[in-house]
DNA sequence: CAGTCCTCCTGTCGGC
DNA sequence: TGCCGACAGGAGGACT
């Protein structure tokens, strides 16, 4: 679910009340979401002040006083939920918590931080931030489509000579980290070029990029920037940390359009909806080439 | 090593 | 209605 745009939007919405925040106590209700939680995870916690709420990939960083980390990943239907102090102080104990609320996290101020997981491929970990880059989680990461080092000379380098179809690189997160399933094609889409397409037609043999490559690195940046302007897209799972919905999916030209008109003016084309690698790929076979 | 497939888990939706 | 299969935003790990 959450791609880099959801994931940037709940950690805007969490920063001003995490950071400079402290846990006061942490409900934990299962041991494990897709890993076993770290061990004593809520007495760890309990007592330390939130110094810095970052995001890199799809993962939330909150940096706490004693240098660990915690590291918070949503998987497909992870989901914050914030009680303003007010609000938590208004409302009466519940009787029995919603069925996946699996993490409440308490502050000082008397706020509260619910976290519910449907499907738990979300995680939760505590790392010392010194070791951060160098956990299996980390290392090997690639890099953020929204920074520098994202330019069509570095991504033709990397997609030369690939065999695997550039919709499949796109969702390798060793080479760009943050892009998922729904960013992927939209991407495709605004820069014209086939999901199908292999990987390493998009860069010369020498490795330098083409029309093509330029198109496609300001088509991710675009896709993304607009996304994180419109607070994410809401599916089934996704919203905001105050409940509202993402309105990018409002937005999509292919993602879940199969068989409607390409929205590409003058296309004419019609959406389809073809599986590559186990996942649905939209694209418009008219005018992605 | 590169590339592909399966799997974790729960819920929903469409077809028969 | 009920049952069954397909599918859903991710990604580690086991294959070939």
């Amino acid at each position: 679910m959450p791609e880099l745009p959801e994931v940037e939007t709940v950690c805007r919405g969490l920063e001003p009340v995490l950071v400079g925040n402290t846990f006061s106590r942490v409900e934990q209700r299962r041991p494990d979401l897709r890993f076993p939680l770290p061990k004593r995870f809520g007495e760890r916690l309990e007592g330390r002040k939130i110094e810095a709420l970052d995001r890199r990939a799809k993962y939330l960083l909150a940096r706490l006083d004693d240098g660990e980390v915690l590291v918070m990943h949503l998987g497909m239907t992870g989901r914050f939920a914030i009680d303003h102090a007010a609000d938590a102080k208004a409302e009466p104990r519940q009787i029995a918590p919603p069925k996946h609320e699996h993490i409440v996290f308490h502050l000082n101020d008397g706020a509260r931080i619910r976290y519910s997981d449907t499907r738990r491929f979300g995680l939760m970990d505590l790392i010392p931030g010194a070791t951060l880059d160098d956990h299996a989680l980390f290392k090997g990461l690639g890099i953020e489509p929204l920074g520098d080092g994202l330019t069509p000379e570095w991504f033709a380098q990397k997609l030369k000579g690939k065999a695997t179809p550039i919709k499949a690189a796109l969702l390798d997160q060793r080479l760009i980290a943050g892009i998922g399933n729904i960013y992927a094609c939209e991407a495709l889409h605004r820069a014209g070029i086939s999901p199908l397409r292999l990987a390493g037609t998009l860069a010369t043999k020498s490795g330098k990029p083409t029309k093509k490559t330029e198109a496609l690195v300001d088509a991710i940046k675009a896709v993304l920037v607009s996304a994180i302007k419109a607070g994410g897209s809401s599916l089934r799972d996704y919203r905001h940390t105050d409940g509202r919905l993402g309105r990018f999916q409002h937005s999509f030209k292919v993602y879940g359009r199969a068989g409607k008109p390409c929205r590409k003016t003058g296309c004419g084309g019609t959406i389809a909806r073809v599986v590559q690698s186990g996942r649905s790929t939209f694209h418009c076979p008219a005018c992605q080439k």
